[in-house]
DNA sequence: ATTTCACCTGGAGTGCACTCCAGGTCAAGC
DNA sequence: GCTTGACCTGGAGTGCACTCCAGGTGAAAT
């Protein structure tokens, strides 16, 4: 129920040991009651994860914020370089992408030419 | 001298291990001599696994290949299907990189406003 | 009343992709 | 003639980010 963070609750409870997330506020009966806050932030760390931080970075970037607003400039060179990592990242997927693409379209250009009635030189083309 | 594969000694034993390599030509001394046609192969392995396709599934792409030619058309499937992938990858980083960047003016924003003299009825606004 | 459910704890285990280690071989340089 | 360096082997170890486990608690449903 109270995965409606995006988190898998031993992610939450394995974040919140590492100090990743600061300790969560509890209920009556002990169980875990996140703050809109905890929800930004668990926000925060999810966009940062999925564009590829390691933990280690991300638990610096938590030290920044709980230290409070005058590490704001220290907080804006991190993401800043995290940024600049993440467009490094997608130029380097395209590239790779477009060398499969072209591999899609030399096998396409095997099979096209393998699959002709029985004409042209072709037939044993592009192989090996 | 014989890492201009791009990867690591290491990398490249563990490869062979695995059978996502065959058997590497040896030297009379049984050093490995990579061969153009394993170097070709290298660069593909690199592109598949830099576009994060996971080990389990380049080496059925490289059990397609050793089956000759008439696995073509499967091989297209699956590097389509892996494209499709590396597309949704990059749509996710986009997505979550905007989110930073968001995040970043917003944090430029705080140090603006906190920085100005003294006047607007600014300076406490955007904490947290 | 008891089964079900959603959570709790500390700690151990997992999966992936390497990476390192100890001990050994050969060729070349000083 | 010995050190250096680049490679060899099988097998063990590493780092990361979780993920699972056994045993337990309290509220809710049958």
């Amino acid at each position: 129920m109270v995965e409606e963070t995006g988190f898998s609750l031993d992610t939450l409870r394995y974040y919140e040991r590492i100090g990743l997330l600061e300790p969560v506020e509890r209920n009556a009966v002990g169980q875990r009651r996140f703050s809109d806050h905890d929800l930004g932030w668990l926000g925060m760390v999810r966009c940062l994860r999925d564009t590829g931080m390691p933990i280690a970075e991300m638990l610096r970037f938590a030290k920044l914020v709980r230290n409070g607003e005058h590490t704001i400039p220290e907080r804006i060179t991190l993401l800043e370089s995290h940024d600049r990592d993440v467009e490094a990242q997608i130029a380097q997927l395209r590239e790779k992408q477009d060398a499969i693409k072209r591999k899609i379209h030399h096998y396409r250009d095997v099979v096209a030419l393998s699959g002709t009635p029985v004409s042209c030189q072709a037939a044993e083309a592009g192989s090996r």
